[in-house]
DNA sequence: ATATTATGACGTATATTTGCGACATACTTC
DNA sequence: GAAGTATGTCGCAAATATACGTCATAATAT
């Protein structure tokens, strides 16, 4: 799963990086913002609407689901998947916790100015 | 770069991964904590705080620079590394505005309970 | 000029991700 | 129980990422 050096950063650092990772493809983010749109569905629906296979739309579900960013819950011959809002809204606050420290200063000017 | 079925999705979608991506491995991580604690550093400052070889940091400062989020300006022998802050702020509105529409409906219970 | 220092570029080995077809499983219907 | 449907798992090929040693380059100092 991980490379032999990413034990060396702190565990705040592998935790951004992980959800980051999980972000990192255009096809989750569509799976994230599709499951948004629709209160509810199936795996089925969500392959339908991406230039996918269902094989590889599977697969970054379950990618997905490894994070418990989304659940999937069996429901008879289809399953029914959904997203984690509280887990969601929990990453949201450690991405803006990381973006507020990254912008407190003001370390370049708007052109390509470093205050060095 | 990316892989042959990127095109496929949403400009939005596939700038919201690119800037995952940047920030899917807690090297890149911490690389920018560490410019934002100091206003101002070169590289070698940055090699010698991570458990990476130069060669490997240096590659990542690259892959930063690539997509504006660090810039380096060169400063007689060492290069000064900088936040684009302003670019970091864009992203964080991004990103809020990712989170925001995902965590809108309350499509799960807290445990594992589906409103299906 | 020569030695030294700071960095980037290149090559390379290994690990991981992506994408998909083919098969397995489980439930439903007839 | 046989047939059909919805999904997951496995294995594979190709593309990318990771990590680092070695060399090239540019500025500084002696």
């Amino acid at each position: 799963m991980t490379y032999a050096k990413t034990a060396a950063f702190t565990q705040e650092q592998q935790q951004l990086a992980r959800v980051a990772k999980a972000l990192a493809h255009p096809a989750r983010v569509a799976i994230i913002q599709f499951l948004a749109s629709k209160q509810t569905c199936i795996s089925g629906d969500i392959a339908a609407e991406l230039p996918l296979s269902r094989t590889t739309v599977s697969q970054h579900l379950q990618e997905l689901k490894a994070l418990d960013l989304i659940r999937g819950e069996i429901d008879g011959l289809t399953v029914c998947y959904c997203l984690n809002t509280e887990l969601l809204h929990r990453v949201h606050q450690q991405f803006t916790a990381f973006f507020l420290e990254a912008t407190a200063g003001s370390a370049c000017g708007p052109d390509d100015a470093c205050a060095c």
